[in-house]
DNA sequence: AACGCTTGGTGATCCAGATCACGCACCGCT
DNA sequence: AGCGGTGCGTGATCTGGATCACCAAGCGTT
């Protein structure tokens, strides 16, 4: 099975701009044979899930086009988003390495596409290839320090305004000028980002009003336009 | 350079209570020999730091006898505990495979003694024996889901009483009674606990109070009692 | 045009928990 | 005994953000 435009695993890798950095780039030639014979490659509408928190693990995937967003949700209904993933990005990694349900559920936030390579096949890989097995452990331990990154934030960080500009820095981290200056695509609703910081729709929209009067940033149409990175840095000194 | 107690890493795991499931444990001949050639072993006492949030990492710590808490801090001084690591927790494991700062401070809260193994002699071990590779992988992955917890509990657990009984609960879940009682000696300042569940130490007093007035738990002494497990796990319901 | 639906803006209210400010008990020390 | 240090209990006060309750704007559908 073959997708559109073209792309697997391994022709994204060497179009992709962290070329490298990737789990699964610059294999071993035997180890990306290997690969390209286990995985799959699908399309996903918007709204998808490629798995839901709970499931066992089927096994990995690949995100090659579009964004993801991985969420948890208390039993009352309470939801927060911890990581947008975009293309490179591995998802379900950690389930299937120990073999337990699925942490966060991973949904679509744009049409795209991603490979799939099945729990065993994929842990058959670990042992066949320790080349992969040690790839595996960098990025499991980076998710970890992703995943630590946010108990800082959610444990130390108090205010939403704290947050709420984390947020924007991290958003802008890529696209930032040597002034300070940045933007980007606002591609959220404001019940989004209040899923990500940990707080409620109206706090969002009060932030965004506040930010804009102080000057912080602007909107020019869907863009996101920050002045000025410092200021930012300011507010959050955690 | 010897201990005293006479413990070393292999033996411990002969003793241990949960012996195979750790790390180092019922590995290959040869991988247990590298291993004792390249640890060394050292007591701590009391508040001794085995390493701080934000240094480069030196190697991976075994604990073996006592307990430590890891920690983070913000600049303006606020502590969050993320974790309370006991005998065969290995600790700065992230760091190391990562080669980023340790991203916590790791202080022993009683005497006790660790095994040390050098970054670099553990690195060479990761590439030389593809179990310990497989092990480490693990290990990372529930790391992770530790990680994954606190986030969870941290950003869906809104009322500090929420987070007080899921500490309670999980500091209970090994002594449990079928009839659901259980009791724990309390080692933490209530100061500690703050920490732990990210409030302030008043209130953490005025939990104390509270439960012990709904008779959700009682104090003998330094133990900790509690009548019905099943009470705690309905306040706290994420 | 009229509708349903999603998203965003904003005022009014309320309350849990942070903060401040004590006093008290306990323990090791000289 | 007297003293300082640490940990604990509790009242009084204050406030940031959740919650509730609307309304308005945009947009696809019929």
């Amino acid at each position: 099975m073959r997708a559109p435009y073209g792309l697997n695993i391994l022709d994204n890798c060497v179009t992709c701009p962290v070329r490298g950095e990737h789990l699964f780039c610059n294999l071993s030639l035997t180890a990306g044979q290997r690969l390209n014979e286990v995985k799959s490659t699908a399309v996903y509408p918007k709204s998808a899930m490629l798995f839901i928190e709970g499931q066992q693990p089927r096994g990995v995937f690949v995100l090659c086009v579009g964004k993801a967003k991985l969420s948890t949700s208390s039993r009352e209904g309470k939801t927060i988003i911890t990581k947008v993933s975009d293309s490179g990005d591995i998802l379900g990694l950690n389930a299937v390495v120990s073999n337990r349900p699925y942490e966060v559920t991973a949904e679509m936030m744009e049409p795209g596409q991603a490979n799939f390579i099945p729990r065993d096949s994929f842990l058959h890989m670990l042992k066949d290839f320790p080349e992969v097995a040690m790839r595996v452990a960098q990025q499991l331990s980076r998710n970890y320090y992703t995943a630590y990154e946010e108990i800082r934030t959610l444990g130390l960080a108090v205010s939403p305004s704290e947050k709420f500009a984390k947020l924007l820095l991290s958003w802008t981290s890529k696209t930032a000028q040597d002034d300070g200056s940045a933007q980007v695509k606002l591609t959220m609703t404001h019940e989004e980002v209040a899923e990500i910081i940990g707080t409620t729709r109206e706090t969002v929209s009060r932030l965004f009003s506040e930010f804009k009067k102080k000057q912080l940033m602007q909107m020019k149409g869907a863009t996101l336009v920050i002045r000025s990175r410092f200021a930012l840095e300011k507010i959050c000194q955690s």
